[in-house]
DNA sequence: GATGAATGAGTCTTCATTCAT
DNA sequence: GATGAATGAAGACTCATTCAT
């Protein structure tokens, strides 16, 4: 291994490691209290260290959310490469969310953050790389009704509109899941869940 | 009116002072971006007035929360008493919820932040308050749904749960209206909402 | 005294401690390595209340420089009033200034500041309040040569023009001081300035 | 060519290719925001390089400002071997330098940056570095006046004051021209800065 | 009740300089 | 010669909260 090939693999170690402290920290004082300090001081490295890694907190947190879109879309992407039914795999693939959601918490909490913040948080061309990193899962889903319909599974005139109402659907259910309890009462939220997808695929298939 | 009645009615004036301010400030500068000192200027009261009212920052955006809430409910409450069909019903409620965030955006803006900010975030007691608040939206529109059902308009076994589920929906869609342009494509965010909206409505009636 | 003016007063106080703070600093480290953290611990306030007094760095210069030009001012003023001939009235006035330059170095050096930073650096509204406080030594000078011209003392068509004409020059030679022993030569910088002084009051009566 | 020729050759191209970079960031930065980081992006060079060749940011500063010396001392110095009178000569020098501090702008503000700075900033030795490169534009003039002295075209007693004066008066003027608008009323600058050197010429003749 | 001065830790970010490779 | 990663102090500025008056 040569002197270049070292040097670029410690950068990404270094990057990663930059990563890996700002991603503990988002599970464990929330993503309203990351500061690059807190993050120098977990990584082990110089205040000064991190900016050379990253142009500022954002670009972390946009690394960040990168890596648990990247993580999502792998999961995703497999599900649809599954020798399964159209219906099935759209079941699968929201069941995936939600767990992604629980047990990638850190990861769901950044893309939530960057949902759910008001919109003039981010200058446009940012906002434009977060939207078409996050496009790439949809695209995937999109394949699936698009073939469910040439294949007679699926009857919907509007594919698209339903692709985004699917997953506006689980988001925002996943994001009712801190009413459990207060405001769900004694519904266990996975049962919630799997209730709504069942009624959302259904839905595509007598109405439109 | 006796000493006391004017001392509570000025002790609300000043409430709502403080409030007026921090509102308009979300509105302005975003929820991010708000001190307590910004509130004090804005509302001409001192810095320490403002902490005679209340406790802490928090407090106040719960109390703009709830005014959220109670403003939304008032308006929800008023569709349900009107004298139209229950489908016609969740369809007005629906719509002004859309409404809702677009005319109110700030006090959209805060309610979503309490719905979508980390759950570590909050203290128990507060996450309580915080939803009970929302739940009596929640509850008028149970009665419609309820009363559809018993009037045979609806056909559903788990009505709480569609009820969770058709609030969920509506929620994710408007957070989503930040994809417009990028993710959505030409179509317009509005006619994605209308198009899940009678989805959902459709949903309630054949599948269960 | 009520408690509104001591009030009133205390914070006249604590604004001239910063502003002493400032001005002590000016001398020892030079206007490029003033710092407000430093400005803090010479006034022996926190971070935080220099803040509460001034907006910002900025604002502290600038109430420095109006300190500094309303002293020169005074003294310009004072010999303005003096029962003595014109032209002895500038010669005064360009070595009040000569003295200004060396006794109240800090003050100089901060007016300098002001005018020889490029241009960029300001915010239009700021230039114009910094150039408005020096304006009024300008008109000082402009009195006494309309005086002069209209007692036939001197002749000038253009007595705006030699106004700023006058104070440049001075204002140059002072900033040449830097140049003694290197440049200069053997020749003090005083008599230069005499020199310069003699020659451009000399240049009103006979030229146009 | 040897061996030594070329690494010669070699490093005085680094070296302009950093003041290329340093130079450029001047015009597009400001003098106050120029870091050795933004220097070596823009050279292509990395920081360490920047530092094999010049000891530190100062010494970047100063050949630059050697380098805006001898460009205008180019200029002088064609104007002085012209075949025109020896007050023609000063006008068009003084001209040059007007035109000078407009279109090389970048090159004038670093040269007004150390004639203007408080004299503690500078180390005495590069102080007199700095000092003696100016000089040498002085020397030219000087020549111009001594041989108008000599050839009863000029009568002064004292050349070289004159000659300080001359120069300290046309700086001042161009510093000022900052107050073209709040201070200079409509007058034009650049009327301002003829009149005030036609004074200044004139005042060599007759005065002493 | 009301005020607003005071605090000081905390925010993000920049930077000159060094040094192992 | 050249690189660029690493440092950590320093910069300006913000803020929630307290408390004497």
């Amino acid at each position: 291994m040569g002197v270049k090939e070292r040097k670029a693999l410690e950068r990404k170690v270094r990057r990663n490691q930059i990563l890996d402290a700002a991603r503990a920290l988002l599970l464990s004082v929330g993503i309203n209290n990351i500061s690059i300090s807190k993050i120098s001081k977990r990584a082990e490295l110089s205040v000064g260290s991190i900016y050379f890694y990253y142009r500022n907190k954002e670009e972390i947190f946009i690394a960040l959310q990168e890596e648990g879109v990247a993580l999502l879309y792998t999961k995703v992407l497999h599900v649809s490469k599954k020798d399964i039914g159209h219906k099935e795999k759209l079941i699968q693939i929201a069941m995936i969310y939600y767990r992604f959601s629980e047990d990638q918490k850190d990861y769901f909490d950044i893309i939530n953050y960057f949902v759910s913040s008001p919109t003039i948080f981010f200058k446009p061309d940012l906002k434009t790389q977060i939207d078409m990193s996050a496009r790439k899962i949809l695209l995937v889903i999109r394949e699936i009704i698009l073939d469910g319909i040439s294949q007679k599974v699926f009857t919907e005139n509007d594919p698209y509109k339903f692709l985004i109402m699917f997953w506006a659907t689980l988001h925002g259910l996943i994001q009712f899941k801190r009413f459990e309890k207060t405001v769900l009462g004694n519904k266990s939220h996975e049962q919630l869940y799997r209730y709504s997808l069942k009624k959302l695929i259904s839905s595509i298939k007598y109405i439109n």
